[in-house]
DNA sequence: AGGGTTGCCCGAAGCGTTTCGGATTGGCAA
DNA sequence: TTGCCAATCCGAAACGCTTCGGGCAACCCT
């Protein structure tokens, strides 16, 4: 089997206790001894084995993500990718990113308590936040350290990184506003989850500052699927005197929903109806089926390394000076918008 | 902190061993004793230590996946859904599943032996084998159970769940066969996937017993992509003469691809081309967007147990009457075959 | 009655690591 | 010289579990 402590101490002539140490990087052994340690393990390919390291210091090294029960993600490749970020980010940090998928049955908090309880894992990354999220409050509860991707409300008490979602509404509204549209429909995502509210608050905000009383029956939401957009589309165009002349998409699916729902109504864009759009920018993603459209892109790439830092920090008990993030996101001027007919 | 055997042992009155051994249905404990101890166990809400059990005992009851580097992978949803399957069944059979992306750079070798050394991981799944897949010989040679989805070679030594792709090429093949079509054109996946040779081994079996020699200019592989499934369509359908009358597609996105270019050449399926097309069944995927296409369907769902099953036999030492599984697929006729013209 | 078998149980060792408390130096000030 | 401090080191205990080897009845067989 691979080597032990005690071999590296049998070869260095070291006590397991200082070779231990030496290797973790504690500052009661000499430069010398560390490195005299550091080179027998490398000799003897040394690994620790985190079971053990688990049991004696209650740290595993190994972090997780639940993914959520239920097909609520119809962006599988997003998650793909979120995978493949953090268990790069991670390791570059020497530590193991895991995922598992919460049955359809189970309820995901107790997924959490088999995860800790079972002494494998050490923290968690989080991701879509309900409103008072129960994992949250849960690892919280039980001193397990988390981070959030996304967030609930402007100011939560954890880790997180997030864009800001009302201003991409808002953004994404005064595009809309400037080129002249005053009656303008969002097509937006499930209800409960944050970043929705957000957007609309965003969205309505935009409005008023315009002078605009935001009109409820032009915000829909729901799974953001392609349906959902050609839907939506097909009942916000339905009475033809209060249409509106431009349309917010909350992702690329729901834009192709659109899209396809215009074509049927014989409508064009931009010169019938204007269409705007936020997505996050995933690489290699066949976005392609939709026409460039204008709007608002984030980089999910850029929220692995800050999320991963601040999950380990806090696994370590550190304090850093920033676990709260937001992204940013970039305006896109891609020909789908017009002035109002 | 969670309930220890100490715990159970102390408030049942028994020794920390009955109580281990209780729990775990070993032989030598009286049916009384063992409802005591998990009356026990329930009542303090037990949960073993995952850490201390593969410390001392060598296993962890945690098994994995290590999805292969780069974006191979063009089917995102396919591994979400194998995530939840797996999952779900090891969950069912008490164990936990977990999913490491490998890095860009890293060997995936590599990955597997270090969540071996830390001692972490009972197992693995793999997927897409290779020929003479280096995992494999790394696993076998270490004597770390595993089983394949898929397989190398027509009877390899380890347990696996694969379809019989030979047959699929060859059914796929036939319809066409039967429907008076000689020149049939394969758009197949990877070269160096194995089912990708199978089938083609299928296709070429079906033509040979047809009278007919397969050409293999009508053969083309690549990344199973919508813009291989296009650009090898107008390779085929390049020179007026040679053409293929029917073309089979790898899978939906292959199809999807050839749907694009036919329609970009003016050709009509079936009328000037028929297409066939093999695929699994993923639920909830959006296949609307290719037109329904007769050929092959098999069930990715079914091999989720079996898998289960077998590698966990194969952790516990126990041998399995069965541990090498052979799906089946169906045919589906859904008009897009018609007499060559 | 003696010897063997069976059924049930327990003590203690050990898995590989971390960590607590103490031990051993050498140097330096008093 | 004595006392004290910093710098290094180590032994032993602990983490929670499994397992090896043995113990103690009670039973059956001859």
């Amino acid at each position: 089997m691979s080597a032990t402590l005690k071999d590296i101490a049998a070869l260095t002539g070291l006590s397991v206790t200082q070779v231990s140490r030496a290797l973790n990087d504690h500052d009661d052994v000499s430069a010398e001894t560390k490195q005299r340690a550091r080179d027998a393990a490398k000799a003897l390919d040394y690994r620790p084995n985190l079971s053990a390291r688990r049991l004696a210091s209650g740290r595993s090294g190994i972090v997780g993500l639940v993914l959520p029960p239920q097909d609520r993600t119809p962006r599988d490749s997003m998650f793909v990718q979120m995978m493949r970020g953090l268990s790069s980010a991670f390791s570059r940090h020497g530590r193991l990113f895991v995922l598992h998928a919460a049955d359809e049955g189970e309820d995901v908090v107790a997924v959490h308590r088999r995860l800790i309880d079972g002494g494998s894992l050490d923290g968690f990354v989080l991701i879509e936040p309900e409103h008072d999220d129960p994992r949250v409050a849960y690892l919280q509860g039980r001193g397990v350290p988390l981070v959030m991707h996304g967030r609930d409300g402007p100011a939560p008490d954890y880790p997180f990184y997030d864009i800001d979602n009302l201003a991409v509404g808002r953004a994404l509204t005064q595009m809309l506003l400037r080129a002249g549209h005053r009656r303008i429909g969002f097509i937006n995502g499930r209800e409960d989850m944050c970043y929705v509210a957000q957007r609309r608050l965003g969205w309505e905000r935009a409005l008023r500052e315009a002078g605009v009383e935001p009109d409820p029956a032009l915000h829909e939401h729901g799974q953001m699927t392609e349906s959902l957009g050609a839907l939506a589309t097909l009942r916000l165009m339905g009475p033809e005197g209060a249409r509106p002349s431009a349309l917010i998409a909350g992702n690329m699916l729901i834009a192709k929903g659109i899209y396809t729902a215009l074509s049927m109504l014989g409508l064009k864009v931009p010169q019938d109806v204007s269409v705007v759009v936020h997505d996050d920018m995933l690489p290699g993603e066949d976005l392609l089926a939709v026409p460039p459209s204008s709007g608002t892109r984030s980089a999910l790439a850029q929220s692995w390394e800050p999320l991963a830092a601040a999950l380990i920090g806090a696994i370590e008990g550190r304090a850093l000076p920033k676990t709260q993030h937001l992204g940013d996101f970039e305006i896109v001027e891609a020909g789908s918008i017009a002035p109002p007919s």
